[in-house]
This record gives C-alpha cells, sequence and structure tokens, in this order.
DNA sequence: TGTTTTTTCTGGTTATACCAGTTTTAATCT
DNA sequence: AGATTAAAACTGGTATAACCAGAAAAAACA
C-alpha cells in the first residue's frame, strides 16, 4: 500500500468546494443571487481576496457567473457546464462516478481511441511504435495502481497525439481525472497484468498495421468492460 | 451589420493575454521559471492581486505550473493542454484556426456526432424530436449569422443531450468557442440556408428513425466540408 | 568536508482603501 | 401626484502594505 504526500487544502480550496456543494446539492439553487464578497468575507471569516479568488475560479468552472458591479449569480451547470464541471461533480460525489457516467467515458473513449487509430496507425513510423512499447513496458512494470494508471494514460494520449488530429489529445486532457479514476477501479478489480495485457495486445495489432483489427479489439474489449463481464484476454497470458 | 457592446478589457485580462501571447510565440520557453510576483507588479505596474489572478487563472489553461513557495513556471501546454488550451491558441492566431485545426475538429464532431445519434434516435420520444424541430426552424429565422449559428450549436448540444451519454454534451460545451468560429466561416461562404437545408435534412433522417441513413449523410456533408468542396446539399433545396 | 543553523525568497493570506459602473433612494420640478 | 433628475448606497475591480510559513540558498559550525 502506498501513500500520497497529504495536502493541506488553502483556504481558497476550501471555500471553492463548499460552494461546489452547495450547488450540487441544491442548497444554493439556479439563478440565485450570492451574497456580495464584502459579506461572504466577514461572515466566513476569510479575506475578500480569497472569496474575489475563489468565485473567479468557480465562474470558470461553470459554476457562477460574475456580473461586475452586479452581483454574482448561481449559473446553470448542466447547461453552461464543460469537462472541469464533470471533475468537480465527481468530487462531489466522493470520488466515484455513477454508472451511466462510467457507460458515457467508455462510449467516448470508445468512439475517440477508434478515431485515432484510424487517423494514427496508417502514418506511425517505427520511432512511433517504439516509445508506445516503451510505455507499454512501464505499465507491466509499474510499482503500484497509480503508476500503472498514469502509464496507461500516458499510453492513451501518445496515441492520440500520434493520430495527428489536435483535438483528440486535449480532449483526453481535460478528463484525465475520471478516466484514470475508472483504470484504478479496473486495476482493482483485475489487477495490473490485465491492464498490461489489454494494452500489448492493442500495440500488437498497432504493429502489425492492422488498422480493424486493432478498433475491433477496443471495440470488444470496451464494450466488455461497460457491460461489466471480466475482460477474456485477462486468460490469455 | 450588427455590432456588438465594446468591452473594456480589465488589467487582469490584458496580463493574461500578454503572457499568453509570450508563451505561445515561444518567447516564454517551456519550462522556464517566471519571475517573482512582486517583480512582475512592479516591473509591469499593476497590483500583485492582478498578477496572482492572470497566474491562477493561466495556470487552469495548462500554461503554467505554480508550485507554492518555489515559483511559477511555463508548462508544457502541448502535453498538459486541454480544450480551454485550443481557445487561447485560437485566439492567439487572431480568431482564426488552421487547416489541420479545422480537420481535427470536423473529425472529432463526426466521431461524436454519430455516436450520439446511434445511442439517441432509438431513445428519442416525440416531444425531443419536437424541440430539435423548433431549433431547426429557429436557424431559418435567424436574423444574422451569430444568431443561426448560436441555433446551430444548441441542436448539436440538444442532440448530444438526448444521447443519455452525459459526456458528449460537455466536450461539446468545452469546445463551443472554436466550433462557433467554424461555423460562422460555414456560414460567409455558403450563408444561413445551406446551414438550415443540412440541419434540416439531418433532422429528417432523426424523424424517420434513420440511424444509419443520419450518419452516412453526416459523413458526407462534413467530409465534403473537411476537403473543402461546398456541400451538396444547399443545391437540393 | 559534512552537518546544522540562519537568512532569503516565494506564493498564500490579511487588512484597508479607493475607483467606477449599477441600482436604489431621495429630492426636485412640472 | 407623477415624472424627471440628482444624490446615495451597493458591488466587483484594483491598489498598497504587511505578515505567514514552507522551500531553497547561504552561512556558520563541527
Amino acid at each position: 500500500m502506498t501513500f500520497q504526500k497529504l495536502h493541506t487544502p488553502s483556504l481558497k480550496e476550501l471555500f471553492v468546494k463548499e460552494l461546489e456543494t452547495r450547488i450540487l446539492s441544491g442548497r444554493l439553487a439556479i439563478g440565485e443571487k450570492l451574497p456580495p464578497e464584502r459579506e461572504l468575507a466577514s461572515s466566513m471569516e476569510v479575506s475578500r481576496a480569497v472569496i474575489n479568488g475563489g468565485i473567479t475560479e468557480l465562474a470558470q468552472k461553470g459554476f457562477l457567473l460574475i456580473k461586475p458591479r452586479v452581483g454574482t449569480f448561481v449559473a446553470d451547470y448542466r447547461k453552461e457546464g464543460t469537462l472541469e464541471t464533470l471533475i468537480s461533480i465527481m468530487n462531489y460525489n466522493g470520488g466515484t462516478l455513477k454508472n451511466t457516467e462510467i457507460s458515457s467515458i467508455l462510449e467516448v473513449r470508445l468512439a475517440l481511441d477508434s478515431l485515432a487509430l484510424r487517423l494514427g496507425i496508417p502514418k506511425m513510423s517505427e520511432a512511433d511504435i517504439a516509445e508506445l512499447s516503451k510505455i507499454t513496458e512501464s505499465i507491466r512494470q509499474a510499482a503500484d495502481i497509480p503508476e500503472a494508471c498514469r502509464q496507461a494514460f500516458a499510453f492513451q494520449h501518445q496515441l492520440a497525439f500520434l493520430s495527428g488530429n489536435t483535438l483528440i489529445p486535449l480532449i483526453f486532457k481535460s478528463f484525465e481525472v475520471p478516466v484514470a479514476t475508472l483504470w484504478e477501479r479496473f486495476c482493482q478489480l483485475y489487477g495490473i497484468p490485465a491492464l498490461y495485457e489489454n494494452t500489448a495486445s492493442l500495440l500488437k495489432y498497432i504493429k502489425q498495421r492492422d488498422t480493424n483489427g486493432a478498433i475491433a479489439f477496443l471495440e470488444s474489449y470496451l464494450e466488455d468492460t461497460i457491460s461489466g463481464n471480466r475482460p477474456i484476454y485477462y486468460e490469455n497470458q
């Protein structure tokens, strides 16, 4: 069991979390006007700078709408929300994802990974493939689950990068946190070797420049994961 | 011709833009350490609050990495970047997109819209379709190009929402700005009626519950747009 | 030379004050 | 009394100065 460094939250982080909780739980209704910064600062006993910074951050995340010299209002995060919002929602639920969200992530991942494979496989150089092999090996040698998940993400990110499509890596990066959570769950259920095996299988298809095979493999593998079945590829070891 | 309200940039916005420009142009190299906040504040003749707020915002965008009590460093936005970063890059290029980015957006849009159609068409209610029809009509009646693009985005967003996949609408929302830019370009080239015709055609397939037809239409339509050909559907009016 | 202590530097936070639009209230005029 | 106008209150944006505590570098010490 590994432990990561304890992180003392800053006042701003505490404030942001407090407001996120209130908004996501509905205690702060959508459209409602927040108390003025000065009032929040005095009642929560922090400086106005903390409140101002926190409100700015929450506005960026799509939770608040700042109207200068008028007031700050709770935004409709269901309509204005971005991927940042998803991460906040996840944190609100104690770092867990609901089944609908798990399915959603896997569906999107399948669609985008397929696209990355279709675009990338024909144009990959031997050096590119060697890089992917190196990352795959890192998964096998990972000391703990978080490290293995980091490497699995690196593989996916590199694959997205090699597609030549400039958007796919950005999208994956945008929801790195939820995806990493999924992989941690996967590893806790099936172990790191299963994660390695799946990645290695995919790499095999890539090496053979077998685009359709790679996509078909990804489909069956992810669909098994969606439906909750144990991936069969683990037994092939 | 419509004019929108002039917006006086705040000092923080000016600072953020200045640093984004320096980073994207390469004048601030990746990994480089920024001067301390106090120094930046005095040399740029603004308060430390402006610098602190701007740096926080840039860190959220993936341009900077703040190490408390150590310093602030230029992050590798090509690896750490999110969709927020893309918007900044676009603004840096004067609101335009390079051809590679246009292709990237259309490819991703095709992949995700196809997924949304495949998931959504079987489960849509008549009320859902009526809502889509209403938005389509709004495109036709739009007074100017920005309004038409807003409605086109609303159509896509609603379609993503109706898929039942909770992630797709968030992704689209995340890169609303670049996509809107693309549509503006489309409308300037082919006019609002072409945008309406395309949307109406897609809606027709949806009404007929013809998933494969809808996807096939989307493919040909977007691929024509990728390759730069004039969409043929305009002539079908 | 290697360790310990001290100093310096850094972002985080506090406190107070002023600015300039916005909104509300009060005063003024018809 | 009702409409118009002027003053006041309110709000987020910004400026300034100061202190805190952790990290890094320098100095002192063994």
